[in-house]
DNA sequence: TATTGTTATACTCTATAACTATA
DNA sequence: TATAGTTATAGAGTATAACAATA
């Protein structure tokens, strides 16, 4: 059956993700995405662009525009660095933190709700899994 | 840690799967895709576009583009339903057999190498954990 | 009128290339 | 010269809308 392909079934998974976290996340104005970034964000202080870029496995122009986005909403902050002034600083503002919060009970509810079919005893082997299978190729992350 | 998000995860690992099967299949000549589309049309024989396109989970337009670019290539034909000639009857040629007789071998060296870094005990689960989340949420399957 | 398939178009996501500024 | 970031552009992949043929 062709809907048995590793392939169809990573990317229908993925689509069903994307989904579910379009509902769930509408109510606070921003993406499963950006939420991430944002997590990012906070989690590697000081972090220039490409740094964060090569984190999050996407282009510096992606990144650019992602974050554009971002500050104009009045989430993150970009500041040159003082020594080295090609670099920006990425830093989250009071509402990206603010927003983040709200993102942490949204995400629990869609992990609890999107992870629901799966039994409770592979649940812990299914995230296993995924990480397993980047990074034995991690060429996928860090585009460049 | 933003990278433990479920949906970076899946995404991620869609994206692992890509670029190995992008390598893995270059030598038969046509994408994964195509090939779980040729496989699609060999389970159900006789099935129009668009009962192919809500198996697929695709819309009928990109049914159509799919369609065309492997009847172009002498892998599928084409032909009106006589009895409703609304309906365009799609099966495999000679060629889109043996097209899908490589595919076989190729996935399964491609599945082989990317379950790898799964733990074998907690490879069934994880494809059945694939399966459970699409079908609690089918409607990401059959766009329309 | 409704359905199947096609075509034209547009949108999203992402990358490549060219540019600016800094080093 | 090399690096960080920006901007313009282009390519996948996919969908919506309008259309033709058929029912």
């Amino acid at each position: 059956m062709a809907l048995d392909r590793i392939g169809f079934l990573l990317k229908h998974a993925y689509l069903a993700y994307e989904g579910l976290a379009a509902e769930k996340y509408e109510a606070i104005g921003a993406t499963a995405r950006e939420c991430g970034v944002l997590a990012q964000i906070q989690e590697v202080v000081g972090g220039s662009q490409l740094e964060l870029a090569a984190e999050l496995g996407v282009d510096r122009t992606t990144m650019a525009q992602l974050l554009e986005t971002l500050e104009q909403r009045g989430l993150v902050s970009r500041v040159p660095l003082s020594t080295d002034r090609r670099k920006n600083v990425v830093s989250l503002t009071t509402d990206g933190h603010e927003l983040l919060a709200r993102d942490r009970s949204v995400r629990e509810e869609m992990d609890r709700e999107f992870l629901s079919p799966i039994d409770p005893r592979d649940r812990a082997a299914f995230r296993t899994a995924l990480h397993a299978i980047i990074d034995n190729r991690s060429g996928s992350l860090g585009t460049r």
